[in-house]
DNA sequence: ATGGTAACCTAGTGTTTGCTAGGTTAGTGA
DNA sequence: TCACTAACCTAGCAAACACTAGGTTACCAT
């Protein structure tokens, strides 16, 4: 055991907030103690109250960085949006890219739900940052394509939340089989449930 | 304040499942102390532990008495698989049957959820007695509409998908306006996602 | 009426929790 | 090189936790 490394505040600072979204997600706020959560991050306890003021406020740290970072999907879904892709290719990039992102990231969804469920306060953070600008910005442009005459007249607020709840069902069919679906599999799901959308929405 | 009723052991018990229910889904596992708990049903801890060995055990129960109860629901659902209706009535009554169960027992999607999201052993009960069963049940009620001609050809088991997925959305999005949204817009969305739904698996 | 007992209680147990007082060490600038 | 301080630690607090030992009371059969 070498000695203990000293960091800069702001590096030990994420640091924590690193290992705390690992934990957090897998068990929620009531879920880690604060002894779990040194440990995790290779310190003593007084380290993270150096930080942050108590528990909730390293938590709230966690949720905020959380709906407020993941800049290559909201970068990626910015550029599909941008694009002048036709509704069938679009809505494939769209889900495409999304599936990929939970893929990569597992810890999100269960950060975010745990959250909600629970009553954080911050918890609608991810929700009005993420989720309600998506679900805005798909109506629009389902609006805007339904008005070229390209899809057919259809519900722009219900056909968004049909592909909203159509990718989360993704996310909870991971949480009860574990991720066990094979990723090629997973594949054909996707482009099943994109091809019904699609057929859906179009004339 | 009146003299505290006895009463028989499986009536205690029942009513000390009832009130956990409430609680346990409404923080979950880890949010509920037993002296709550206790304080809910009106009786002292230890008389807690003369119905249940720890409470793991009166959480599991709860989980248990919850999987294979709804019976009203899953009679409804059974009825409308028995019923020879054609497939855009069928859909609309399934939609229509779940989102009132769902209405009406606000606890059931939050306890199902958090059990699942704490890792509970027996939180695959809800999804192996109820989802899986109807998501089977409705893979082959399409799959031999398709087979008649009646649907167009599409993959059944990811419409089932879509269909739970679009169900589900409407109960996150009630964890995040807190059911603020009234009855009415409620079946709007509803019969929006389910005209969506049916031209997606229709010719 | 009254004994027997199922149903319930008070008053704790040891443990774990979030959090802190007060001292120690590693790295940096002069 | 050495003093200063940011970064870190050990040790332990009070409160809350799941759970229990042992005594009390309401109810029912006789």
């Amino acid at each position: 055991m070498q000695p203990r490394k000293k960091l800069p505040a702001n590096e030990r600072r994420q640091a924590i907030v690193t290992a705390a979204t690992h934990l957090f997600s897998e068990r929620g706020f009531r879920g880690v103690t604060t002894r779990e959560l040194a440990k995790a991050c290779g310190v003593s306890e007084p380290v993270l109250y150096e930080h942050f003021a108590d528990k909730r406020q390293l938590y709230a740290a966690i949720l905020e960085q959380t709906a407020a970072s993941n800049p290559s999907l909201t970068r990626r879904i910015d550029e599909a949006f941008a694009s002048n892709l036709e509704a069938p290719q679009f809505i494939h990039l769209i889900a495409d890219t999304i599936v990929r992102f939970l893929d990569k990231n597992p810890n999100y969804s269960r950060l975010v739900l745990f959250s909600a469920l629970e009553g954080h306060d911050l918890a609608q953070l991810n929700f009005e940052h993420h989720m309600k600008p998506f679900h805005t910005m798909l109506m629009k442009r389902l609006q805007a394509d339904i008005d070229r005459g390209k899809l057919r007249a259809c519900d722009p607020a219900a056909a968004a939340r049909v592909f909203l709840g159509m990718i989360n069902q993704y996310f909870i069919y991971d949480l009860h089989f574990g991720f066990s679906i094979s990723k090629t599999s997973r594949k054909k799901a996707i482009e099943g449930m994109v091809d019904i959308f699609l057929h859906g929405i179009t004339k």
